[in-house]
DNA sequence: TATATTTGCTTAATCGATTAAGCAAATATA
DNA sequence: TATATTTGCTTAATCGATTAAGCAAATATA
């Protein structure tokens, strides 16, 4: 029933009575092999079914042709997105990806890193967990000499490539954007200080209240884990406040739909009393009632980009010194959570 | 900067002065070795940070211990979770899964099985694109004598081991709860007959109608890619009918979705006067207005299975012949848009 | 005490593909 | 015609880990 014996270079050898090494450079259409053999030995691979033992040749040559990529989930549609575009450069490339997901968890993610190293990955590209403080995990990688690309949540003491948007800026356009409306009192669900990407979207929430004289209240500054549930019990929070806030700007899709849902089991009305915008493009954003603002991250240039960054790393190891930082703008998607 | 040699074997019998063979045994417990060598390897091994090349180790054995997944898409709650739990599965059992996403492509699809093989996996484990309807590329994996289990999406006729839902069952649960409801005129927005769980899922549905004696009207039943466009479409379709339905029963979420943005649209009270029912219990069946009832498909118990299904093939590999399937009940979760 | 068994290793081959080095025949150049 | 170069291969080593076969020393058994 089944074909147990693979066909190897030795097979192809024998028919044609040559040796191997004549038949590996004739698949590689080196220049000291004849055509005719060249012609021949591709058609006895083909009637043979020949398929090269990648392991082989990956352990001859050092170079697995493998990439591992880390994701925390691939369940929302910016990671997905980033990895079928990443996908789509490197196999142009020649390499084939290894997807693994860290499900948030600093463990699991360790875990994933020996898996990729194991495998003899040629390189990672990642983005954090939510967990994730130490990063020692991260210099083994770098210490073995393998390419290491982070995106959208990278921490960049590393001193490693990073890919992202500019969370900073983010901020600004939502604030600039709810100033606007006309809005005075614009809280902030965010995530944890201590990553870097929440922590900058929070820098940015105070700095453009400043520039836009508008007071900081930290009553109305708020960090969790941006899960739906989060969201729906901060927004509850701050209907309990005594000064209620006017807009609320939640640092992920799917917090800000939960705040949503808080916000309409108690008949507020959005945009009119409290404007909502939320992080993210994530479709739903469009399909809920009201439609909620959302910033899009542009995940199809970021897996662009992450992929040509690896590729670089590779082709040309002589720039290793020089960190490649490569920041996009990001766009506010305006609907009628904040219209 | 870059540590670029990497400890092999013989560099950990060269610091001790054994063979290199005695510290792969040592390394692998082997009671030919003894105590004293055994701390001496493991802990030289730390020392220099030994990581096992598992490319060689896989050649050597012919078994890379590593299975191959392809999914349509990650980006569906179904899948990433499917994922997660298969994952826990395999690498419990010392696997490492390679996922790749065929974007519902046929040609993709085929590119995955190829780079999959290339890859020397020990096993594929597959749900297939939409477009898929060769199935030689199938075939292929089969004749290597590579394990592939199929998953939700599996066609039989490749008699390959399959795991997934009763579909012909969940549409007699849906039409059964919509009759009970009082409904008289059901549309089904489905998928391509040619798809077997969405055959499936046509013939329960029309199964259901005749078993309680409602007529079967050919322009309520419909075929499409069940995007959530295909969702809208179809839906101002049924609802330009001279005698429109009292509800629809749509075989995926997404097309869900986009029917019941356009019932809101045409503020068409859901369930009052139109009933609808989605397919796959998406998270955001529950986050919209009205929330959609659908069907759980039991993604955790599907990942686990298919994984403990492959386990069972490569280690048994005599029960080769029997045909290994395994039919999951659905259920439904009531929601606002049919009570 | 003489033989059999066990222990603890070593030696050498192997998994396939690749590549540096080399060699004979064919062709080009002086 | 004699030498230099090119063409088209072969030979042998290699990437690391693993394993069958084997051997000497240590231990057990008769």
């Amino acid at each position: 029933m089944a074909n147990k014996k693979r066909t190897t270079l030795k097979d192809i050898a024998n028919a044609l009575n040559i040796s191997p090494a004549a038949v590996s450079k004739a698949m590689h259409d080196d220049s000291r092999i004849s055509d005719k053999t060249k012609k021949a030995v591709k058609r006895i691979a083909k009637e043979l079914d020949y398929q090269p033992n990648h392991l082989a040749s990956a352990l001859r040559k050092g170079k697995s042709n493998l990439v591992g990529v880390i994701v925390p989930r691939t369940n929302s549609n910016f990671f997905s997105s980033v990895l079928e575009h990443m996908e789509a450069v490197l196999n142009k490339a020649g390499y084939n990806i290894i997807i693994t997901q860290s499900n948030e968890s600093f463990d699991k993610e360790c875990k994933n890193i020996d898996t990729l190293l194991f495998t003899q990955v040629d390189g990672i590209i990642a983005s954090m967990a939510n967990e994730t403080v130490d990063l020692s995990h991260y210099e083994k990688i770098k210490s073995k000499g393998i390419p290491l690309i982070l995106f959208d949540r990278g921490e960049n003491d590393l001193n490693v490539d990073y890919v992202g948007i500019n969370d900073y800026e983010s901020s600004h356009i939502i604030v600039e954007h709810l100033v606007e409306k006309g809005c005075k009192r614009i809280a902030h669900i965010g995530g944890y200080r201590r990553t870097r990407i929440f922590n900058n979207r929070i820098k940015g929430y105070v700095d453009a209240l400043k520039k836009n004289d508008l007071p900081i209240d930290d009553s109305l500054i708020i960090e969790s884990s941006l899960t739906l549930e989060d969201g729906r019990r901060e927004m509850e929070r701050l209907l309990q406040l005594e000064n209620r806030p006017d807009a609320v700007y939640v640092a992920s899709d799917y917090a800000a739909l939960g705040a949503l849902q808080i916000l309409n089991e108690n008949e507020i009305n959005v945009p009119e009393t409290i404007r909502l915008i939320g992080f993210g493009n994530e479709p739903f954003t469009s399909l809920v009632t009201p439609s909620i603002s959302s910033i899009e991250q542009h995940s199809k240039d970021i897996g662009r980009l992450a992929a040509e960054t690896f590729l670089k790393r590779v082709n040309e190891p002589e720039l290793k010194q020089s960190l490649n930082k490569i920041i996009l703008k990001a766009e506010l998607i305006v609907r009628d959570s904040s219209k």
